[in-house]
DNA sequence: AATTTATTGTCTTTTTTTTAGACAATAAAA
DNA sequence: TTTTATTGTCTAAAAAAAAGACAATAAATT
């Protein structure tokens, strides 16, 4: 891999991704550990390349450092603060992994530049969760899914990150019409409805939930779905773009 | 001045600023017209010095661009396409201008420096239009409010960002309750419903705007308005913080 | 095959909110 | 004193949201 310092980005401007995904009505989120000593999680980042826009580079670090191709993805917010810098983290990190690279394990103008001062564009991904395979690549040890409200602590300000992705999530959230994305093609009606009452982190009622979602005009009845449960079979549903 | 490329700013990162007035019941957008030959309007910007946060760029981009202090600033959009450069607009300058300045006007770093891709941060502020003394700086050949639906032509995607901040400004107008930095600090309930009527573009109720202001719980009542017109004396309010 | 169970789809009723209508109060001119 | 234009606030009507009710039904149980 090229030196980061040598590559052809933007500086001091990076790219952070809150990934949000849904399944057995929880919110999750996904998170790479580092692949270094000492437990280290970050949302996956990455930098602008001179010859791309910030959305191309947002989809251009999804799938590399995840493994996801075209999902939804939406700015939220840009985080500047004058003290933003990688620094504190790379000492401590420096210091833990000493044995694993030895003395020098980065080179001198890639510290430089990755510990300056960076100002970060936040964008949060909404995925379907069964869709999507994450993958790991060199830098990291793992990627898991957390439910939102379990969330590891993360470097730099990615914790507040994401409760800043989250309130825009619920801000967007009917008025965009954007939460198909976090559903499989199909679903029933209480499948929807149990999303919404995690997003939004509070009961609607069944009668009224369908009420309002069917008015909107945006959903198509397909088939029912029998599930082996004996009760009546619930109708399947598909959001019509 | 020193040139802009030897001094301590972010590179490629640019701050631009839509700032809203409000008077005689329009809304308005402070734009300077650039001290060059050919009309050229653009957003008061600037750039990110390496100690400051973004947001404090911000102020001190509108304080030294405008003389405007401390005012209300909120983000609204990062501006990212990869095509996005100052490079037609000084193109177009420097054909323009070359009697002016001679052939070499700005030094070759200046121009490198300046027509690289950029990615602009769009802040929002909103003014107290009468409190305010715009003034314009060297860069400037004058300043001036423009009517919100006849803004000039400007460089860049400067068009877009005012249509993009004034969605931004609809959606939180309400919410975050911000209306109250557009209007000095005591106003009758009519002013209040004609800035209303002007930034959503529709019409309200006098009897049930009043009653909706109220129960926000947000207003104080003082003394009474004699204008010396031949009816009513309505009551002044200010907001309480 | 009839009954039971749990859940779904949809209807009606009630409550709350929004919109519309009405009118007295009043500052200054006629 | 009367007239005029506007303000503040009340009530009535309409619309929307919340709550309640119940028939429909898929499969298990009898």
């Amino acid at each position: 891999m090229r030196a980061i310092s040598q590559q052809n980005f933007i500086q001091q401007l990076s790219i952070d991704c809150v990934i949000f995904g849904y399944k057995d009505g929880n919110l999750q989120v996904l998170i790479p550990k580092l692949n270094l000593i000492g437990d280290f999680w970050a949302l996956p980042s990455g930098f602008i390349f001179q010859h791309e826009s910030i959305d191309q580079a947002a989809q251009r670090i999804l799938e590399e450092r995840a493994g996801l191709k075209e999902v939804f993805l939406d700015q939220f917010r840009v985080f500047g603060d004058a003290q933003r810098t990688n620094r504190a983290f790379f000492k401590k990190m420096v210091d833990l992994n000493q044995e694993k690279f030895g003395e020098i394990f980065i080179e001198k103008d890639d510290y430089d530049w990755i510990t300056k001062r960076f100002v970060s564009i936040g964008y949060y991904a909404l995925v379907d969760i069964n869709k999507v395979n994450p993958r790991t690549t060199e830098l990291d040890e793992s990627i898991d899914w957390y439910d939102v409200h379990d969330i590891p602590e993360m470097i730099l300000d990615h914790n507040q990150q994401v409760q800043q992705a989250l309130e825009m999530l619920r801000i967007n959230f009917d008025h965009k019409l954007i939460w198909f994305n976090l559903l499989p093609e199909k679903f029933t009606m209480k499948e929807l409805q149990k999303l919404y009452e995690v997003v939004f982190d509070k009961p609607f009622r069944r009668n009224n939930f369908q009420k309002k979602m069917l008015d909107l005009d945006v959903l198509e009845r397909l088939e029912k779905k029998f599930t082996g449960a004996a009760n009546k079979a619930p109708f399947l549903y598909r959001f019509k773009k």
